[in-house]
Order: structure tokens, then sequence, then C-alpha cells
DNA sequence: GTTTGACTTCGAGTGCGCTCGAAGTTCTAT
DNA sequence: ATAGAACTTCGAGCGCACTCGAAGTCAAAC
């Protein structure tokens, strides 16, 4: 049994992703999308709602500053099934070490730049 | 009275605050120092202890996504002196709030490849 | 006083991740 | 049938924040 599946143009995919037609075609030719977007009965591209749920995912990496070339690895691997989970669990374990990282750098920064706000709080209401 | 100051070179400069001495040189020329670097009995730089405070204040920005630019406003106000209090303590508000707005993102993130992680793992364990 | 290594300025180059524009094609609505 | 909007590919361009190299100057150690 096949699913009924509503497809979506580049726009509406950019719509759903909050990124770019130009983003969206610069992923799937820079290698991100796991297989070509299909063109249904024409040259245009219709995103499924796995490519959106897909490149959902790819936002997070993103979003986490994994770079571009990292993500690629990625893909391959996924692309290659079952026989390449522990590389992907290896690859994703190590970048949440670098995430956390990012995260506490932040929140230290986040912190200092605090105590400048304190200081000018207390100018301010004194004046 | 005045203090006794320990100064130090480029390079004791960039060990202390994590930067190269090419990106010292870069923040001075594009205008991110409170005033230029003094040059001691030479034209070599001797960074003060505020100096390096400073630098590392800059950091904290630059680690939570200010651009270069808004770093520089930044600056031109601390040289105004007292009178930009007020506008300094409003810039500053305003980007702690896209800072909040980063740590929400990249938590979020997180927690999604965390879910990713928590399969991979499921999956690993019952090969 | 000479060597060695750190420093100087300057402008150009790099890497990343988009971002854009041109020129042409296809879909949708009338 | 046709107008207009949305899409296509392609390669070039951009913005940001460094990063580097060349060619020369200076200083600390011997």
């Amino acid at each position: 049994m096949e699913t009924l599946e509503h497809t979506f143009s580049i726009s509406e995919a950019a719509e759903r992703t909050g990124l770019t037609a130009h983003t969206l075609r610069y992923y799937e030719r820079t290698g991100l999308m796991l297989t070509p977007v299909d063109r249904a009965s024409s040259t245009h591209r219709r995103f499924t709602e796995q490519d959106i749920t897909w490149v959902s995912f790819l936002t997070k990496l993103r979003a986490t500053s994994m770079p571009i070339a990292r993500i690629r690895e990625y893909v391959e691997l996924v692309r290659d099934g079952d026989e390449s989970t522990a590389s992907r669990l290896e690859l994703l374990l190590r970048h949440r070490i670098t995430v956390v990282a990012q995260l506490a750098e932040m929140q230290r920064s986040l912190t200092a730049i605090d105590v400048k706000i304190a200081i000018y709080e207390e100018k301010v209401a004194h004046a």
C-alpha cells in the first residue's frame, strides 16, 4: 500500500523550511539531499514530506554550526543504509560534543554581557 | 597615584586572549580598540591589562555573534563617555535578546539531534 | 656588535555559505 | 491561445571575518 502523498513546489518547500528557494537548490546541488528531488511531469521540483523532514533536520545541523562538508559526509553514510548506523551515531555523538561546548561558551558570554548590563542599569538608575 | 602596570607583547596578548596576533592587529585597525594600542619605545605594541580585559569582552560579543560593525558602534559609544550610558545599555539589551534566541534555537536543535542519536543507539544495541 | 627571532605595515587572498541575475522554459488562469 | 507568474540551469558575485605573505625593522641574548 502506498501513502497518498502531498508534494510541494520549491516555494512551498521554502516557506515550510524557512529557507529560500535559492538555498534549497544549493543544498540539492551540493549533495545534501538523500536523493535528487523528484521532477514531476516537468522539470519543476516536487518536494515530498520526507524531503521536507530531511531538510528540516539539515537545518538543525546547520543551526548547530555543522559545516556543509560534514553534513555531506553524514548524508553519504545515510545513503549507505543500515551498515553505516554505527558511523552515523559516532558522527552525531562527536558533533554533540561541539554543540554542548558552543552552548556553554555562549552561556558564559551571556553572563559576561549581563554583568555589563547590570553595571549600566545601576548607572542609569542613579543618573 | 599610578598603578604599576605590566604590559604584554602582541604574542603574549594573543596567548592571553586566545586570538592570533593577526586578529589582534585586525581588531585594532578596524576600530575595535578603545584607543590605539601603546607603542612603547618602539613601533612594537604593548598591551595593558585594560587592553586585555577589553579584548576579552570583545570576544564575548563575537562569541555571541555580534557583527564587527555593531561592535564598532558600541566602541564608539564607550568612547563618548558617560553621556552614552543609556545608549550602550540599550544596545546590549537588544543584543541580549538575540543571544537568548540563539541559545534557544541551539538547544532545540540539540534536542532534535539527540532524538536521532537515541534512534541510532537503539539500532546499534539491537544489532 | 652581531645574530636570531619577533615584530612592523600593507594590501591581497581565503573559505564559507549562501545569493543573485540572466536567459530561457513551463504552468495556471483567463 | 495567450499573458503572466513561477519555475529552470548556470556560473558568477558577495559579505563577513579573518588570514596570510612579503619585505622590511627592531630588540634581547650572546
